[in-house]
DNA sequence: AAAAAAC
């Protein structure tokens, strides 16, 4: 409670801060209130004081708190003073640059930096590969003050000399923990070591891991930490359910779900690439509306679903981890998981995309005998157990390929639900706007509940079934000099 | 185990 400044206008409720209250420019105020913001979040209200004066920062915020304009807001403030009307590329030497793990996220606070400044006579722009290099290499030799960034090609135009870094003041590493998730850590240590010392550091992280806490003991200046949900919880608006399912029975599920709740528009995520093309596939066939959006697909096609998705041309964008934190859809009301993650804090991070400001969102999981472990682990983590439930899937998803885990469970029970499967694919199509919305399988009790009780072992003609059916895995030649980057992992670089 | 990110 550092509330030093609304005294006088504080209600029955507390103080109701303003954006009026920081002292910033008018021009920057005109486009917050543009934007249709009035009421700084918790985040904004404690960080945006703390830049003003200077101060690094190490920020725990969930994605959806107005993280972005707690950095962007006082970021812009600060450089606006001697921000420089002058054509001469020269005059606009990058001043603050912004790192992010992903390509979504960096393009996504370049929008936000781009809205917030547009009042200003100041320049941003913002650089991430998979796209062409030469408009890149064209907007940074206009100059920007503001360049936002994924590191990898942030470094090649530094090798390309199209960026110079000595004159930033201001640094923003976004999503630092997922940027050392990734691997990140040699980039960003080239990418610091270009930098003056004499700068502000702001770090943001959804957890202060031990690695996290070395990052910022050894690249932020006695830090002013900014906590404002706990990171490892979730917020409280959004209802969590578990449902429990058969693998095979998965992609009919997250139809059946779709129907049923009537999701205009949902994000599904699954914990491979593979896995995510399925069921999109899948999903297509049943008449919903769905696009893939992972790694293995192509910038452009990345942007594209993106943007249908945001646009509401698309009722449910079918994600890897890609898509797990930053992104920022107005108003999703429910996300699902296909798979539950493997990494219980992507599991919040996912969840993260629904609920969010204040609004109220379903996360929906499907978990089969098989992910018993990841359950615990994320009830671990978020330190609450997760409402269960058996989930009858009336669907019949067709030909239902779309598993990580093809036909694990097949040993369990399902003789009695095995009717809905065997329908013709006509009677099936036909009767797919239909199925699942009327018969409401909730009450009854399935033997379901059994398979979570019993340690998971596949039956022996199970383990022979997939021995024959299952295709040796090819192994693809290594992507990347691994020694290359394990040379920098882990030990920072002596600088100074 | 899987995903992401420079060419």
């Amino acid at each position: 409670m550092s509330d030093s400044v609304a005294t006088n206008t504080s209600t029955a409720l507390g103080a109701a801060p303003t954006f009026d209250q920081f002292g910033l420019a008018a021009d920057i105020l005109k486009a917050v209130r543009e934007s249709g913001y009035t009421t700084p979040t918790p985040i904004q209200a404690q960080a945006i004081p703390v830049v003003l004066a200077g101060r690094d920062v190490m920020g725990a915020a969930q994605t959806g708190t107005g993280k972005t304009a707690s950095f962007s807001l006082p970021i812009i403030q600060r450089l606006l003073p001697s921000a420089n009307t002058s054509a001469s590329p020269a005059r606009h030497p990058v001043r603050a640059l912004m790192l992010t793990p992903t390509r979504e996220l960096a393009d996504q606070v370049a929008a936000n930096v781009q809205t917030y400044s547009k009042h200003t006579p100041l320049r941003s722009t913002v650089v991430f590969g998979g796209v062409d290099m030469n408009p890149q290499s064209d907007a940074l030799r206009r100059g920007v003050e503001i360049l936002i960034a994924t590191p990898g090609r942030l470094l090649d135009h530094v090798q390309q000399k199209t960026v110079n870094l000595g004159q930033v003041q201001m640094l923003v590493l976004d999503e630092a923990d997922r940027m050392l998730d990734m691997g990140f850590l040699p980039d960003l240590q080239r990418i610091l070591n270009l930098l003056p010392k004499e700068r502000q550091t702001l770090l943001f992280s959804a957890t202060f891991s031990p690695e996290i806490k070395k990052l910022a003991s050894t690249y932020l200046r006695n830090p002013q930490t900014i906590e404002v949900a706990r990171s490892n919880s979730t917020a409280t608006n959004v209802r969590q359910i578990v449902f429990e399912v058969h693998e095979s029975d998965k992609s009919g599920a997250v139809a059946q779900l779709i129907r049923e709740r009537e999701l205009k528009q949902v994000i599904v995520f699954c914990n491979s690439k593979i896995g995510a093309s399925r069921l999109a596939r899948v999903l297509e066939k049943d008449g919903i509306v769905a696009t893939a959006i992972h790694g293995d697909r192509s910038q452009s096609e990345r942007m594209q679903a993106l943007d249908a998705f945001k646009r509401g041309e698309i009722e449910a964008l079918v994600a890897t981890d890609v898509a797990a934190r930053g992104l920022d859809i107005a108003e999703l009301p429910a996300v699902i998981n296909f798979d539950l993650p493997f990494n219980a804090e992507d599991y919040v991070h996912r969840i993260g995309r629904t609920g969010r400001a204040g609004a109220s969102g379903d996360a929906l999981s499907l978990c089969s005998a098989n992910e018993r472990k990841q359950l615990a682990d994320i009830e671990k983590l978020i330190k609450r157990p997760l409402e269960v439930e058996p989930l009858e899937v009336t669907m019949r998803a067709r030909r239902d390929g779309a598993t990580s885990a093809p036909r694990r469970d097949e040993r369990f029970g399902r003789s009695e639900r095995t009717e809905h499967r065997h329908g013709s694919r006509d009677e099936a199509g036909s009767r797919r706007r239909t199925a699942g919305t009327h018969d409401r399988p909730r009450g009854r009790q399935q033997p379901i509940d059994e398979f979570f009780l019993k340690p998971y072992e596949p039956s022996p003609s199970a383990m022979k079934r997939q021995e024959e059916t299952v295709e040796p895995e090819r192994k693809s030649a290594p992507k990347q000099p691994l020694a290359a980057l394990l040379g920098g992992l882990g030990m920072p670089r002596k600088s100074s």
